[in-house]
DNA sequence: GCGTGGCGTGAAATCGATTTCACCGGCGCT
DNA sequence: AGCGCCGGTGAAATCGATTTCACGCCACGC
């Protein structure tokens, strides 16, 4: 590996004036030739480590999700990829599995790293970020919420819940649970109340607190959930699922039991890209999930590049597929 | 950000004995305990960049994948993210989008940052690993195989490829088609040549070109090429796909056919984690990818930990799991 | 003709941790 | 008593890039 200092000396001009040829500044123009010549004929690539060190700072930035194996948050995390390799920075994944102290410890890491910032979506509502904002480096938060004062790029949980709701309704169902995840997430809870809100209004009668099930965020959750839903004595003819994961659950058991989608409202908050099932038998609220990643790195890459304004939420709204074939 | 100095000062120290009692040589018990309780009142953390920049290594490594949607690599990524973590390493996950000069880009940084190690599942055959090699840290391949005498982990395709054949043939169907991945990808034609064999040995007068399609490891792919198929003048009464994203496609086309599964005979090659299909109407060759993460990560660390043994290559086999609804 | 400004350049300081080198004191051995 | 060795310690060099500072030089204006 060539330093600068072997580039320096082929090219006959000192260290320094490499380094300026490459951030540009005024060099004249035959040494800045000599320079570059040198660098291309030796293949110099500055050593990141040095630079780091020098300048405080590194072109990597941290994501921290919740759970890498969900489509959810790697389709956010492509975004991310892209709107940050297009940057020239590389983006180190970390995967909290939904633990606090996994999560603070990628923290701190990236903080001894001098990461230029984070994007987290915190393992839940007790994530510690202290540490991070106090460094002044940049955090926005994504899908979640957070007690801080930092930029953040979230759904219209809200709102997906009782859409879901109103599409299951409007097709003649009645006693439509829904299946979250836990309460302690503030997408979980938002989204439950949406569903609530809706079915309130329109069945005041119903005993919502029997058909709510809070779960966790995976497929194993919405199986759960949704067995405890058909043992009830008198189950549901319809279901919201919380987000992708619960839905693939939830589905999964009612295949099992000949309660394939069309014969039972089902309406999932989140995509199901995967899914094998005809698209039209179930009704997805799609969430923007790689606009968010997107977004997301895009605040980060204003504030790296000095932006000194108020912190933002952007709050990005769901897209609602009915399912196409009449339920029931 | 405390520094070793100010640890140093704080403790009535030298900086070198800060240093000597976080790497374990020998400081008297009262220095080492008045070293500590500075470095925890200071909040302490070892400045990454700096250590990185003197020890030319850094406790990092990366992930080269070709598709962070694909939850087979995904799978894959949390086996290695857990024996890293463990290792108290972090994981740069890298997205090559099978792009060549996207993945050299990628190996470039890894280089620049003095990355420990590499974890590379190639784009295709033609990645060029000269570089990183040369630098003589440790590059394990995964998934595929290279040119390079490098460690290994990789699937045994071929014999996936036949005993998803066999699965089939023995399930009593005879026009059994093939859709796999790109040609310029050896697990593709592995799994092919898997097939083939089979199906050569069991019915010769098969044309089996007209059955074989070539395509995408994707979900378009596997969907259109199903659909070529299914508009053959003699369709395929079965089909094996040669990953799970195919997987996904073609039974997608076949479920928006009414040829939902046990209809028409269906193996796959890979899990398909988020299928709302019953488990059990599809066959399935389960491939190892979070063990497959494990133990390359593994070698990589014995690699990393001075390991000189020439290079090795593990092949995983997959774990059939036949249709339990039987086909037809 | 002389000061002023600015540009191009190199020497040297800097970032923070690790590690070599040299030194000190004490202990054991002859 | 004298020698050698060893454990503990600090001063200083080191890793490689960036950046400040200072200097030389040229052009311009008064």
């Amino acid at each position: 590996m060539a330093t600068i200092y072997d580039v320096a000396s082929r090219a006959g001009v000192s260290p320094a004036t490499v380094s300026r040829v490459f951030n540009g500044t005024s060099v004249s123009q035959e040494k800045a030739d000599a320079v570059r010549r040198a660098a291309s004929e030796l293949a110099f690539t500055p050593n990141r480590a040095a630079r780091n060190l020098r300048l405080q700072s590194s072109e990597v930035i941290a994501l921290v999700i919740p759970d890498i194996e969900n489509p959810y948050f790697t389709e956010m995390a492509r975004g991310v990829e892209d709107v940050a390799s297009e940057a020239g920075y590389s983006v180190v994944l970390c995967n909290s599995d939904s633990q606090v102290d996994k999560e603070a410890a990628y923290l701190r890491i990236a903080m001894a790293e001098h990461m230029s910032g984070v994007i987290i979506a915190t393992a839940d509502g007790t994530s510690d970020l202290d540490g991070i904002v106090a460094t002044g480096r940049p955090v926005v938060a994504v899908d979640r919420a957070t007690a801080y004062d930092i930029d953040g790029v979230v759904m219209a949980n809200r709102e997906a819940g009782s859409s879901a709701a109103k599409v299951l309704l409007d097709a003649g169902h009645r006693r439509i649970a829904y299946i979250g995840g836990p309460e302690h997430i503030d997408t979980a809870v938002e989204r439950a109340a949406g569903w609530r809100a809706v079915l309130t209004a329109a069945h005041p009668d119903l005993d919502l607190d029997e058909l709510e099930r809070f779960s966790t965020f995976r497929v194993d959750g919405g199986r759960d959930a949704m067995q405890e839903l058909l043992a009830l004595p008198e189950p549901p003819d319809a279901v919201v699922a919380g987000n992708n994961l619960i839905g693939v659950g939830a589905i999964q058991v009612l295949s099992e039991q000949g309660l394939t989608p069309p014969r039972i409202g089902v309406a999932v908050i989140g995509s199901l890209p995967f899914t094998t099932l005809s698209p039209t038998a179930v009704t997805v609220v799609r969430l923007p999930a790689r606009q968010m990643g997107v977004s997301a790195a895009r605040m980060l890459f204003e504030r790296i590049g000095g932006d000194r304004r108020p912190p933002r939420t952007v709050v990005l709204s769901g897209e609602v597929l009915p399912a196409r074939v009449a339920h029931r």
